[in-house]
DNA sequence: ATAGGGTTAG
């Protein structure tokens, strides 16, 4: 009872209490106490049910109907206790009803300081402000506290953590704990959420250990809070002790240790939490699938989200924003357009974030139009772009090159102050740079104020791709004074600047020392090497790299082995080519179109020209690329007739020839020199097909003249071409010079020639080629020397013939060049693959020296 | 206590 405040007497029991007292007998006054003690009974009971009716009204979240049942009390006269203004104020928290809590904070002032000094109400006006996140009145609450307790802690540390205070939350915390208050179950989560954010997580194993002390490890919240903590900390093992040792795992506890690996990029480990919930039995909730889906699409394994969806539709989960946008991610990710289109279609709610998905979806799946149309609907929907709609905006219009897109985007980020987000810069950049407008890209970036990595190599890659190695690896060094550490993508584009500007050794030495510091090598540099070693005819040591890049343990992919087999074709090594047909089987990849194309290829230019068309009858429906290598296989190998048939067929099937077409048609022509075909194709590149020649198809319609003896028809078409004749075009010229024993206009071009490229040793040995053929040996002597003068070197050559089972392969040149040892080591190399096949030895490798 | 989006390299 003590506890309980006396109601107020109503005035006439008191008065007639009074009277009798004075006047009448002790027998009288005691009926009437007895009358008394009944009447304040009822009143009692009544202020009870006043209690019970607010307290369930404050419950059900009436708060305003509680606060008229407070209204009636007051008119009644009854004197209102603390537990009345805790139940109300408990439920202005729960409804979060700042204004009425504040006035029921106002009546309690009204009634003096007695209530608003009770430990109780003060403590609860604490907690109501922390909550409705009322920082300064809580604090200001807080400091005047007569008495602190846990829950005002709690309270305090509560707000902190949830306004992002995350240090403030973690002082409190320890203050707590020093003025002798013990953290409770209820404070040990918000303190653990500060210490991820703040990623403490010495602080968090403090707190563990405090948790294990006090016995609250057998709570699901402070557990579920540990697996968090553990989880955002990236310390994983240690999230998973927490979730094993749990006796009882709710689904949160589940979700926790998923949403945990799938954060740390631990795709797998989340999808088996996954299903080994399913096995238990556990029903997911949105939280379980869309971590379930994140993992599915970071891994890109489509049965496994698809799963997903269907679990999300039979558990009758409600497709809200995040959930869809989970979707559309996942669909995005795994190339499956129409179904994130779908998922799209049946979310109600959409936020900005679900608009960015697809948008990048169709961004990442080169539907640059769809992407367009779907900006211009959001802006008529009057939603407005953020910085990760303009990153996708930025992408589509690099993507397709167009910088009058690209321009307005920027403009757009300059009017809306986005232009100096990290991420937007970068794209900007790299925008500029694949609309080729690389001194727009600098100016930019020169003015970007943040710049992380990304940045930076994107302006690497703008110059390693243009082959400037120079500016390349001035930024990769400037980066490093920047203090910003280069990781795998940049080196990977150094080394591409270098392949690109033919600097192989450069590249192979830039390979080496990122290993020696640390740096590992991915699939990306493995590519980049093998497939620029083969550019620059170092097809041997490519697939010496390739053999590398497996004993390592790393698996090729789809443009790795199209990379590969690149490669194949230039050292004509059909058994490494055939093995690697045997992996593509093996690992279904045949399936993708490159690969297929790149087989044919292989076939063709390695002269197995039957074993190119088998592979391409295999492909049902043939795009134009397997007409294009096809062509320029039996163009290599002088098959003419087959050649031209196909270029027919390709026409027959309703495919438009392009320019690559056109080289393999005109050189098939030019190496049997089929002089009328040869003319009547080029005639109808440019006038029926609207092709405009270029430099290679001029050069295959010279060849074919010279090498049909009408040098005066080669000669008129140079003079007539828009181009700048290349050394190509003069050494056909040169060699017809050399057939028809046309010195002087030899000797003419030769001038040219050397003029053009005085370093090319090929120049040389062209002229002295004509003046042998002519028998002047006193003019290839004297070139001889001035080679030696100028310390040049015939570069060395290989060529073969492939017979039934075998091989005459002939090796030209000098033997000291550094190229021609490349070239035995091959061929050694390759004699053993034979042999191992079952080939007799290689015949025939006569040398034939320069002089 | 747990959940969704953007930029760079072959």
């Amino acid at each position: 009872m003590a506890s309980l405040p006396l109601p107020t007497t109503p005035k006439s029991h008191l008065t007639r209490f009074k009277s009798t007292t004075t006047r009448k007998s002790c027998n009288f006054a005691t009926t009437h106490l007895t009358k008394i003690h009944e009447s304040e009974k009822k009143i009692e009971i009544l202020y009870k049910s006043y209690f019970h009716h607010i307290s369930s009204l404050c419950k059900e979240g009436r708060i305003h109907e509680a606060v008229d049942v407070l209204t009636e009390m007051g008119l009644e006269n009854f004197r209102i206790g603390p537990e009345i203004y805790g139940e109300l104020l408990q439920g202005c928290v729960n409804e979060r009803a700042l204004f009425t809590g504040q006035q029921i904070h106002a009546r309690i002032l009204k009634n003096g300081g007695f209530f608003s000094k009770n430990e109780y109400i003060e403590t609860k006006l604490v907690i109501f402000y922390s909550k409705c996140d009322f920082l300064e009145v809580a604090i200001d609450l807080f400091h005047r506290l007569c008495k602190q307790n846990v829950f005002s802690w709690a309270a305090m540390i509560g707000l902190h953590c949830r306004i992002g205070s995350n240090e403030k939350a973690l002082l409190g915390f320890c203050e707590m704990h020093e003025n002798g208050f013990f953290p409770d179950n209820f404070v040990v989560p918000n303190a653990l959420k500060a210490c991820s954010s703040l990623q403490l997580i010495g602080f968090g194993r403090g707190i563990h250990g405090y948790v294990l002390k006090m016995g609250y490890d057998c709570c699901v919240f402070v557990s579920c809070s540990l697996i968090d903590m553990y989880g955002k900390c990236g310390v994983l093992e240690d999230a998973r002790k927490v979730f094993d040792a749990m006796l009882e795992r709710n689904v949160v506890a589940w979700n926790s240790m998923i949403v945990g690996y799938v954060q740390n990029g631990l795709n797998e480990e989340a999808m088996e939490v996954f299903y080994d919930m399913r096995l238990q039995g556990i029903e997911p909730t949105r939280v379980t699938v869309s971590s379930f889906l994140s993992a599915s699409a970071n891994s890109r394994v489509l049965e496994e989200g698809v799963q997903g969806h269907a679990i999300a539709l039979l558990s009758g989960l409600e497709l809200d924003n995040i959930l869809g946008s989970s979707l559309i991610n996942f669909y995005s990710k795994v190339g499956s357009v129409e179904d994130a289109e779908l998922v799209f279609s049946r979310m109600v709610e959409k936020d900005v974030v679900t608009w960015n998905l697809l948008i990048s979806c169709y961004v990442q799946n080169k539907q640059i139009e769809k992407a367009l149309d779907l900006c211009c609907e959001m802006r008529s929907k009057n939603l407005r772009f953020d910085l990760v709609t303009l990153s996708s905006l930025l992408s589509t219009s690099a993507d397709s090159s167009n910088i009058k897109l690209g321009k307005a985007a920027h403009c757009y980020c300059i009017r809306n102050n986005l232009e100096s987000d990290v991420v937007v810069a970068s794209s900007i950049v790299d925008m500029y740079t694949k609309c080729e407008r690389i001194d727009y890209a600098r100016q930019v970036f020169n003015t970007t104020v943040q710049r992380d990595i990304v940045s930076w190599n994107t302006l690497i890659a703008a110059y390693a791709d243009l082959g400037m190695s120079g500016e390349a690896l001035k930024f990769f060094y400037q980066m490093q004074l920047e203090g910003v550490p280069p990781n795998v993508v940049s080196w990977n584009s150094v080394i591409l600047g270098f392949l690109r500007n033919g600097q192989v050794n450069e590249a192979i030495e830039m390979f080496s020392e990122m290993q020696s510091i640390g740096v590992q090598p991915n699939l990306i540099t493995w590519t980049t090497l093998i497939s620029g070693l083969s550019q620059n005819g170092y097809g041997y040591e490519a697939i010496l790299l390739f053999q590398q890049m497996q004993e390592v343990g790393i698996q090729p992919n789809t443009v790795n082995i199209v990379s590969l087999l690149l490669a194949c074709t230039n050292i004509v090594s059909l058994r490494y080519g055939k093995a690697i047909h045997g992996h593509i089987i093996r690992r279904e990849l045949f399936l993708s179109r490159s690969i297929a194309t790149s087989l044919v290829d292989m076939y063709a230019k390695s002269g197995n020209i039957n074993l190119a068309k088998k592979v391409s009858d295999m492909i049902s429906s043939k795009e134009l690329p397997f007409y294009n290598v096809m062509i320029s296989g039996y163009a290599l190998h002088g098959h003419a007739a087959e050649a031209l048939e196909l270029f027919k067929q390709m026409q027959r099937e309703g495919l438009k020839p392009d320019s690559i077409t056109f080289t393999g048609v005109l050189s098939a022509c030019s190496h049997a020199g089929l002089v009328d075909e040869g003319l009547s194709v080029f005639a109808d590149m440019v006038s029926l097909h609207h092709v405009t020649p270029s430099m290679e198809h001029y050069g295959c319609v010279v060849s074919l003249l010279s090498r049909c003896g009408s040098l005066d028809g080669a000669v008129k078409l140079i003079l007539t071409m828009p181009f700048e004749p290349d050394a190509h075009i003069f050494g056909s010229l040169l060699a017809a010079c050399r057939e028809n024993q046309e010195i002087e206009l030899g000797e003419y071009l030769s001038a040219h020639l050397l003029k053009l490229e005085p370093n090319n040793s090929a120049n040389y040995v062209a002229l002295s080629n004509t003046y042998a053929a002519a028998g002047r040996w006193d003019e290839v002597s004297k070139l001889r020397d001035l080679m030696k003068e100028k310390g040049l070197r015939k570069n060395p050559g290989c060529s073969w013939i492939q017979t039934e089972r075998k091989l005459h392969v002939f090796v030209a040149g000098d033997k000291s060049h550094p190229q021609t040892e490349v070239i035995y080591k091959t061929l050694a190399w390759l004699e053993k693959e034979m042999r191992f096949m079952g080939y007799p030895p290689l015949v025939n490798n006569a040398e034939i020296s320069c002089s």
